[in-house]
DNA sequence: GTAGTTGCAAAGTGTTTGCAGGCAG
DNA sequence: CTGCCTGCAAACACTTTGCAACTAC
């Protein structure tokens, strides 16, 4: 289900950020490199975790760039995500109520969740047609339309 | 924006609470009247202190059903809460990563949603068109579609 | 130097749970 | 009697905040 993007080097990754107007420290780098190397939506104790408890298997040995530091604190996780949404890099995503997901995939495209397993996916936005939706209240503008295709287990 | 509808009596709930195979407490009267009284969407938190701090202003005198409760307690609160939503009586509403909203209409409807004033309001279905997204992989069914118009204020 | 960044621990918020007592059939 | 219902407080999960130490330009 998941797949590996290798095409993110630590270069490109710090191009992005810098593009989206975010200084490139380590630790944003860190969070940056699970969320665009993996085409998975992550909650923040998710990348907290695998930041923390994983050793990153590429460019280990002789990275010369940064001394990889092995932990990202519980506050500078969730302060770079909020960074990140502010900034556009990622998206929030909310279709759990116990949590929110970030989305490297900032196009608009919608998703299919199923709470059991606790599974979010894409669904391209190039096939769904939407018609009919109302404007925003004078005062207001809408900032994006969310679908959320809520799945269960079979009976 | 809030409307009164009072065609809700106390035996109409009770009826509406049997038909849903629930047990009609005192406590989840209360609950009931509260979101079926009001075209609102309630927060559980916002419910419980509803139901607390606030004397009904209908049928207090010579009410010769129940005790009237002037409270029930958070536990109770959000356990009627569950099982409203389990047995179908009202939705939950996933739109704000912070609380759950829940909603005494339970017909396919869609909604609209601003963060800054909390004010979640419904769209109706009959307008609106929603056409290829994806059927449910194996094993899963579709739940239900939800859509979320995000709205921001104007800049 | 100065401003932005980080980490820790503590606080906060919405929600759930364990359990003893209560009430209804 | 028995089983469901209730309320309290404690526990919980996720997230935010205050603040002192640190780092980079």
């Amino acid at each position: 289900m998941e797949t590996i993007n290798p095409n993110h080097t630590t270069e490109s990754l710090n191009n992005l950020l810098l593009a989206h107007d975010i200084k490139p420290t380590s630790q944003r780098l860190e969070v940056a490199r699970l969320l665009f190397t993996h085409h998975k939506h992550f909650a923040a104790e998710e990348i907290f975790s695998m930041v923390n408890y994983r050793t990153n298997s590429s460019q280990n040995s002789t990275s010369r760039h940064n001394v990889r530091q092995n932990s990202v604190s519980k506050a500078t996780v969730y302060n770079t995500l909020g960074l990140f949404a502010r900034k556009g890099l990622v998206r929030e995503v909310i279709a759990d109520p116990n949590k929110v997901f970030y989305d490297p995939n900032t196009r608009p495209h919608y998703h299919m969740y199923d709470p059991s397993s606790g599974e979010l996916t894409d669904i391209s936005a190039d096939s769904v047609q939407i018609s009919g939706l109302p404007a925003a209240p004078s005062g207001r503008e809408v900032e994006g339309v969310d679908i959320v295709v809520r799945l269960r287990p079979l009976k």
